[in-house]
RNA sequence: GCUCUGUUGGAGAAGCGGCUUAACUCAACGCCCUCUCAAGGCGUCAUUCACGGGUUCGAAUCCCGUACAGAGUACCA
C-alpha cells in the first residue's frame, strides 16, 4: 500500500469562538500533521443551525492563526478537491449517503416524534431496563403505514441499524485499545427530520471524504467512535486512525465548560490581556503533553519535533493559571527588545500618561518593567500606580511620612532634584548617596519617605526609574 | 443504572518489573540579594504511588476486585 499523506482536521462547529479546549485539540491535530509532513485541515461542522452564532466561524479562524496554528486549507482556502468546508453547504452529499444506506438496509426512516420518543424512555425507565435504546419501532414500516404517517404530516429521521453482538475494536493513539460492543448502542439518528444529518453521521462523510487519516479529539468522542466505525463498515471505507486526548478539567475537578467564569475561556481574552501567543501555544502543548527530557520551553518548531501523540496524557489535566502566567512571564521577559516594544506599547499608551512621551521615552519606559511584568495589562496598571495619586494613605504610610528621617530626607532630595540638570538613572542614584552622606540616612529611613511621598505606596519598581520617568517638574510638584 | 476511561505531592507530571530511599517544572514556604515589589541565586516540601488481594526472589510499574472521579448514554457537537 502507497503510504498516504496525513490529513488531520480541526472541525469545530460555530456555537462560540475559539476557547481553550477547542485551541488544544487544534493544536495537537497541528502538530501532528506537521510533524509528518501533512496538511492541517479547518472544517466547519455547524449542522446544529439552532445554536450557529455569527462571527464565530471567523474568529475560531483568526484566534487560531494568532496561535500560529495556520490551516493548509481552511473554508478561505479551500482545495477543490475536498471542499465544501462548510456542511451545510453539502447537504446533498450526505442525504445521498444516507439513502444509500438505507438501499443496503441498514438505514431506515423513523417517524417517531421527539415526545414519542420521550415516553418510551421513561416506559424503558420505568421497566427497569437501565439504558436507554430505541426500540426499532419503525424498522420495518409498510409502505402504507409509513404514507399514513406522512398524511399526518410527520417528517421522517433516518436512523442507522446497528449490528448485533458485533465488537469494534479499534487502537487508540493514545489509549490503546479499546472495544465497544454494539449491543450497548441503540440505533441512532444520522438525518434529522430538517434534512440535516447529525455530527455522527457527517463526520464520518466529511472524514472521508476529504481523506482525513488521523483524528485527535476529546475523549468526550470516545463513546462516539463504534457508532462511527458502524458506519465505515457498512460503507466499506476505511477508518482514520483515533486518539482520544484527556479533558481540561477546571479546578474543581470538572470539565471546563464555556459557562464557567472562573477561568478565562477565550482566546481573544487573553489576547486582549496581554498574553503572548507563543506562551499560550507552549502551555497548551504542556497541558496532558510531557517531552522525554523535561524540557519545558517549546519553540513551535521545537514541539514539532517533540510531539508524539502516545506521550498525550490519558487522565485528566487540571486548568492551572499560574503555571499559564508563569509561562508568559517567561516569554515576556525572552523577548527581543523589538518585539517587546511591539507588544507593549499598546498596552502603556492605555495608562493614564502624565504628559506625553516620545516614542524613546516609551520604550525606555517600557524596557523598565520588562522584568516586572507577567501580562501585558499589567503594564497599564502598574503605570497607573505611578502616574494617578493615591488620595488617601494608610497608616504605616502616615507615620513613616512624619519620621523624623522623612523631615530630613524630602526637602534634602527636593533641593537636590531641582538644581540636577540630567535627570537619569545615574544621577538621581548619585544624588541619593550625596544625601546619604550629608544627612547620615540610609536604606528603608532615606528611600521610604520618599517613594511614599512620590508614589503614595510602598511598593513599585526602583525609585530612580519612578523619577526617570515621571521627570523633574512632575516629582518636585509631588514633594 | 449501563458503557467507556482514569486515579503518582497543592498543580502539570516522569516512571513501562530491579538503576526509585519516586525525576523535572509551576505554586507554596524559608534564606540571600535589596529602599520596597518583582526578577535572580540557594534551599525545604510524597518513606510513598486511591484501597484490598494476588503473581514474582523483587511491583508505583503485571493481574483481579473495591472505592472514588470524569466522559458518554440527544433529531448537540
Amino acid at each position: 500500500m502507497i503510504s498516504e499523506k496525513v490529513r488531520v482536521r480541526y472541525a469545530p462547529s460555530p456555537t462560540g469562538y475559539l476557547h481553550i479546549g477547542g485551541a488544544r485539540s487544534a493544536l495537537f491535530n497541528y502538530l501532528y500533521a506537521k510533524k509528518y509532513n501533512g496538511d492541517f485541515v479547518f472544517r466547519i461542522e455547524d449542522t446544529d443551525i439552532e445554536r450557529n452564532i455569527p462571527g464565530a466561524e471567523e474568529s475560531q479562524l483568526n484566534d487560531l492563526i494568532w496561535l500560529g496554528i495556520i490551516p493548509d486549507e481552511s473554508t478561505e482556502k479551500p482545495n477543490p478537491l475536498y471542499g465544501p468546508y462548510r456542511q451545510t453547504e453539502k447537504l446533498d452529499i450526505y442525504k445521498q449517503y444516507a439513502q444509500k444506506l438505507i438501499d443496503m438496509g441498514v438505514a431506515y426512516e423513523c417517524y417517531c416524534t421527539e415526545d414519542e420518543l420521550a415516553q418510551m424512555k421513561e416506559e424503558q425507565l420505568a421497566n427497569g431496563v437501565k439504558s436507554f435504546k430505541y426500540d426499532r419501532h419503525c424498522l420495518n414500516l409498510t409502505e402504507e403505514e409509513k404514507e399514513k404517517y406522512r398524511k399526518e404530516g410527520r417528517k421522517p429521521t433516518i436512523r442507522i441499524k446497528m449490528s448485533e453482538n458485533h465488537v469494534f475494536k479499534f487502537n487508540d493513539l493514545v489509549r490503546g485499545e479499546i472495544s465497544f460492543n454494539s449491543n450497548d448502542i441503540g440505533d441512532f439518528v444520522i438525518m434529522k427530520s430538517n434534512g440535516i444529518p447529525t455530527y455522527n453521521f457527517a463526520v464520518v462523510i466529511d472524514d472521508h471524504l476529504m481523506k482525513i487519516t488521523h483524528v485527535l479529539r476529546g475523549e468526550e468522542h470516545l463513546s462516539n467512535t463504534p457508532k462511527q466505525l458502524q458506519i465505515y463498515e457498512y460503507f466499506g471505507w476505511e477508518p482514520p486512525k483515533f486518539g482520544h486526548m484527556t479533558i481540561i478539567v477546571n479546578p474543581n475537578g470538572k470539565k471546563l465548560s464555556k459557562r464557567d467564569h472562573n477561568i478565562l475561556q477565550f482566546m481573544s481574552q487573553y489576547r486582549d490581556l496581554g498574553y503572548v501567543p507563543e506562551a499560550i501555544f507552549n502551555f497548551l502543548f504542556l497541558l496532558g503533553w510531557t517531552s522525554d527530557d523535561n524540557r519545558e520551553i517549546f519553540t513551535k518548531e521545537e514541539a514539532i519535533q517533540a510531539f508524539d501523540p502516545s506521550r498525550l496524557s490519558s487522565s485528566p489535566s487540571m486548568f492551572d493559571n499560574k503555571r499559564l502566567l508563569w509561562t508568559n512571564q517567561y516569554y515576556v521577559k525572552h523577548m527581543d527588545n523589538d518585539k517587546y516594544f511591539e507588544f507593549i506599547l499598546p498596552f502603556v499608551k492605555k495608562a493614564k500618561l502624565p504628559k506625553s512621551y516620545s516614542d524613546k521615552e516609551l520604550k525606555s519606559i517600557s524596557l523598565i518593567f520588562k522584568n516586572e511584568i507577567e501580562t501585558g495589562s499589567q503594564i497599564t496598571d502598574m503605570l497607573n500606580d505611578i502616574f494617578v495619586e493615591k488620595e488617601k494613605l494608610n497608616e504605616e504610610e502616615e507615620q513613616i511620612l512624619n519620621s523624623e528621617s522623612a523631615k530630613v530626607v524630602i526637602p534634602a532630595f527636593k533641593e537636590k532634584l531641582s538644581k540636577l540638570e540630567i535627570i537619569d538613572q545615574e544621577h538621581v542614584k548619585f544624588l541619593f548617596k550625596e544625601i546619604q552622606k550629608e544627612t547620615g540616612f540610609k536604606g528603608k529611613d532615606l528611600y521610604m519617605p520618599i517613594r511614599i511621598k512620590i508614589t503614595g505606596a510602598m511598593h513599585g519598581i526602583e525609585m530612580f526609574n519612578i523619577i526617570d520617568i515621571l521627570g523633574k517638574d512632575e516629582t518636585i510638584s509631588r514633594l
